[in-house]
DNA sequence: CCCCTTTTCGAGCCGTTATCGAAAGCTGCA
DNA sequence: TGCAGCTTTCGATAACGGCTCGAAAAGGGG
């Protein structure tokens, strides 16, 4: 079986559709991705049928496997995003320098906010992409990319002297985590009974409020002079007020 | 279709067994358990079969629908545990008293080796649990349970001026799911490379350590006077040190 | 006009969950 | 002794999901 490449070379011919609809945009790969996406994010990845991504993207089951190896390669295509954009935040937050603290600030609480806004549960996702490391090769390396980036922010905090003496990359880990863990409830919201993160936040606050939180909670524990944390909490705000991280 | 209850009134008789395996211990709903916890840690969920679970307990696949209605339930019944075991801990930390910052030292850093020590993997109960809420009723008044009593902790501790002035549920909601998310990543060890615990471990210490550096982290966060975290951890250490919670 | 390439489809294989009815023991009672 | 009823186990099979395969249905170039 051979499977369309990514970068298309030629295009439309073959056997016509059974199925009109959703001929609309251009390619079908990005059709297809689309369908599976809202799918995904609806039903979760388990819950979520070929059959059922097919007729979204107006194909039958079999064409998928024309584009997508297998399910799991769907998913890669969506997923790699997960990285991403928490990734180009960080690098933004960076760009815009200042002292370590603040950056971390700004990270966390812009993390939790990336994170609870994806369409699907990261948590899912990661555990499936662990089961098949082949296929999400590319998902692992910007993950690493991730804690690489945070690691350096609080080496640097370390440095200057402004964060604790500890383990950088164990930090790094850590506060990730916590992001990862604060976007799962937000999810779940702490109980089948207010399942949609939009009545959780009723109760505690938005996911900016609620990142904020985790933020202050976690760089002030970090700091070596915890009473600073107000100091950075205000240049935070600041830079996140005029600077919009465009996500 | 009756399913066999419970609690088991008669027992022992009817048709016997291809397989005479595993005949071994008393009844056969604890074998399909153990069985099925076994594998369930293995494989994980999703990659165990009914079949499977069948033949390492001397049965047929069709057989364990006598004893469960269907393999959720088989989970629900494993995983009732989850939460019982930090519910436990935290009962013995809140018996023992002390200064609730110590307290919550002592929740964490337990939660977090607890939750790692069990032998699946918590955040993929935490999501099916969440698709299947009816399934799942016991685990999710216990988790609550749970936040309860992390909240009542932290009240504690702000009416009597150690911790600072917040929201205490949602603080004890991002406590546990970042002890969560700790578990996460000390399972899936920040990649496919280093899958298992130990091998995290190895790197930047065990369970109880890295346990610690979340404790440390999050109530010097939360702690109104941040310096006091050298006295905190001391007491947890003793306390922790003579009194050996047992999980 | 016919062959080649591209795209799509239908049929079907295989593995998994769950149901159903019957088989195979045991127990107790006529 | 024999048989009726209960308990436990089994085999067959339905339903469904992922995935493969070979062929059909176009368009385009010689």
């Amino acid at each position: 079986m051979v499977v369309r490449a990514e970068a298309e070379p030629p295009r439309r011919s073959g056997r016509p559709r059974r199925s009109t609809r959703e001929a609309a945009s251009g390619d079908p790969r990005s059709e297809i991705l689309a369908a599976a996406g809202r799918l995904f994010a609806e039903r979760g990845v388990g819950g979520t049928t070929m059959v059922e991504i097919a007729r979204a993207s107006g194909l039958r089951q079999s064409s998928l496997y024309y584009y997508f190896r297998n399910k799991g390669h769907v998913l890669e295509a969506i997923v790699v995003e997960a990285n991403r954009v928490p990734l180009r935040m960080i690098e933004q937050v960076r760009e815009a320098g200042g002292p370590a603290p603040v950056q971390l600030y700004r990270i966390i609480r812009a993390d939790v906010a990336a994170l609870s806004s994806l369409p699907y549960d990261l948590n899912e996702i990661h555990r499936l992409a662990g089961r098949d490391p082949e296929t999400f090769t590319r998902y692992w390396e910007e993950r690493e990319q991730l804690v690489d980036a945070v690691t350096q922010v609080i080496r640097a905090g370390i440095d200057a002297g402004e964060l604790r003496q500890m383990h950088p990359r164990l930090a790094a880990l850590t506060i990730l985590s916590n992001d990862e863990g604060t976007q799962n409830w937000l999810r779940v919201a702490g109980g089948p009974t207010a399942r949609d993160a939009s009545a959780t936040r009723a109760g505690l606050g938005g996911t900016h409020a609620i990142g904020g939180f985790l933020a202050d909670l976690v760089v002030r524990g970090l700091l070596v002079d915890a009473s600073t944390i107000d100091g950075v909490r205000q240049a935070a705000d600041g830079l996140d007020a005029t600077a919009v991280l465009d996500l």
